[in-house]
DNA sequence: ATTATTGCAAAAGTTTTGCATGCCG
DNA sequence: CGGCATGCAAAACTTTTGCAATAAT
């Protein structure tokens, strides 16, 4: 096959890169967008997806597919797992804990995922606060 | 709060949780649609997602967000795990099998999904016999 | 009768894509 | 130069929603 293709070297690439390996908040497409609007004023949304696109495909970053709504971009690319909030949607960093055991199966595994669910502890004071208002 | 809410039976709901839980593909809204159609002609999509919607936010099905298009639905509320194929997205069901400990932290961890990715049994198979062609 | 549910259609939100232009190697 | 990347805009796709009509209790 020869379906090779070189990489050119693109500022926006390389700042959109920067920007989703320091982000602490596994930022929305959008959310890229509109930080990167500020250093290349012209930027379109279509040159963000396509080279979040190209990152995520070949493993630079990591793209989280969430429940509900964008999907979200990590640029921590050790292995650890997230927790969501239910109640504000908020994506938490979290350890990785998971015992070696795979299931047996016939395919071939390549990666594990582990997701946890919640309500997250932002959540849990500000209910607490409401129902002391009773 | 008197935000109760009383349920009606709904032919359209009954025949769309009979569907997704004897379907074994875990499909997307888009195919539980083209499946009732047959059944009932002049359904509309909106009909569709509300009842999925309803379904998955009270625990009776399992909404499954994929890396890329849309949505799919699990009738199978069991405690199990995804594998999903890089090649060609199909969702496969797997054991269950992780280690009981759960990582510290100050969230209220309500639930845990453990997802695996690879290649699927049927594209390592194709993959082969294409390599044999040379 | 009351009101949850539907069908229809429009809208909202996210992501992809065609094309001419610009820029990197 | 050759062709990858960009900006722009339109389109594709998924999901939600407003509203009047229908149907369940």
């Amino acid at each position: 096959m020869d379906t090779n293709k070189t990489f050119r070297h693109s500022r926006q690439r390389e700042r959109i890169l920067d920007y989703v390996k320091e982000a602490k908040n596994h930022p929305t497409a959008d959310m890229i967008y509109e930080k990167m609007r500020k250093e290349f004023p012209s930027i379109s949304l279509g040159t963000v997806y396509r080279n979040l696109q190209m990152l995520s495909s070949n493993g630079t970053i990591h793209k989280i597919t969430t429940d509900s709504g964008a999907d979200r971009f990590d640029g921590d690319i050790r292995t650890h797992s997230h927790f969501r909030c239910d109640e504000c949607g908020k994506i938490y960093d979290m350890e990785y804990v998971v015992s070696p055991d795979f299931p047996r199966t016939e395919h071939h595994i390549t990666s594990q995922m582990i997701n946890y669910r919640g309500i997250c502890i932002d959540c849990l004071n500000e209910t607490e606060i409401n129902s002391n208002c009773y």
